[in-house]
DNA sequence: TAACCTATAGTCTCACTGAGACGGTATCGA
DNA sequence: TCGATACCGTCTCAGTGAGACTATAGGTTA
């Protein structure tokens, strides 16, 4: 777990390891369909790591030989040797959750339950559009994409996920009613 | 929405709104057992956040009586009317979570199935602990406490959650084997 | 061909946070 | 009275988050 990097760095290693080399307007996209339901990245980071990760010597930068000649980024040798130690180690820093509403619901003793009542209902609306959007992306995955395998499972995973938080709002929701 | 505070300092409102006059430290404790695990706290920003919200007339500060004198910070009107305005809203800022295993999984195609069942098994064994120390800690509710019914239900949401993990976990770790 | 529009692409800044090293203070046992 | 240990608080500094801002490309219209 002595991380030589910021994990959203080896997202940065691995998309460029999957896809090629890509600029960072392209990597925001990337992370736009997939990464960002568990690992934000602010779209600013993106144009600050991959020239990181270049001075370390795990990219290299190369303009477009036409246009606006972008920086595109290219893996190296290193880079995917730094992808594959972290990929290998079992261990990881533990998930962290944020999440706001619960911390209203925390303090639920100090209000009314109509108050309780509306923060659920509209928690279940959320939670429940999540789980929808994912049901939506697992429908339209392309089977011949190599990445495939994985991002079912990690839909399914969503799917479930989001559907925990649904049942558990709307129960409240109708408790508090 | 318009949040007039950060979540941080809306659980330093709510503690002392629940519990009395508090200084940073004893908020660190309070926050141990509960919050943290969907709105981690560091501890420096609770010597941060309770001297702002006294700028803003939202807490006062007193120094202890004796020993140590330390800074303990008390409610104001104000501070209440904050606290409450804020429970009031159904509405939130969206929960975010940081999973790095998960990042991992998305990267699966480019790791061998042997890496993957040791995250898995990581994984499994690490969400397996949180939701034996969340059915601890409900077993250990005390009953008289006000805060209790909330505490069940978070605690309840919090075991679902973690078996969550573990059955995909485990699921994944034997799919791999 | 200039003026404009829209989507695309990238930069910048600034307050704030995260992480943890570090420094003091009370308590207690030997 | 010394040291050990837990308790308590401060400090620093690189890194991050949020989003305003700037710039470029490729049309479309006049």
């Amino acid at each position: 777990m002595t991380d030589e990097l910021t994990p959203s760095q080896y997202v940065v290693l691995g998309l460029i390891a999957r896809n090629g080399p890509m600029t960072p307007y392209e990597l925001k996209g990337r992370i736009e369909q997939s990464v960002e339901n568990y690992w934000p990245i602010p779209h600013a980071q993106l144009y600050r790591d991959p020239p990181r990760l270049a001075e370390l010597g795990l990219l290299t930068e190369r303009a477009e030989e036409h246009g606006r000649r972008r920086r595109v980024f290219h893996l190296t040798d290193a880079g995917r040797e730094a992808l594959h130690r972290w990929l290998a180690d079992p261990t990881s820093s533990p998930p962290e959750t944020r999440n706001p509403a619960l911390l209203k619901l925390t303090f639920t003793d100090l209000a009314s339950p109509a108050e309780v009542a509306a923060l659920a209902r509209t928690q279940a609306a959320r939670h429940r559009q999540w789980a929808d959007a994912y049901r939506q992306r697992l429908a339209d995955l392309d089977p011949a994409d190599p990445a495939t395998a994985s991002r079912t499972r990690l839909l399914e995973l969503g799917i479930r996920h989001e559907q925990n938080y649904v049942d558990f709002w709307e129960t409240l929701a109708a408790e508090s009613a």
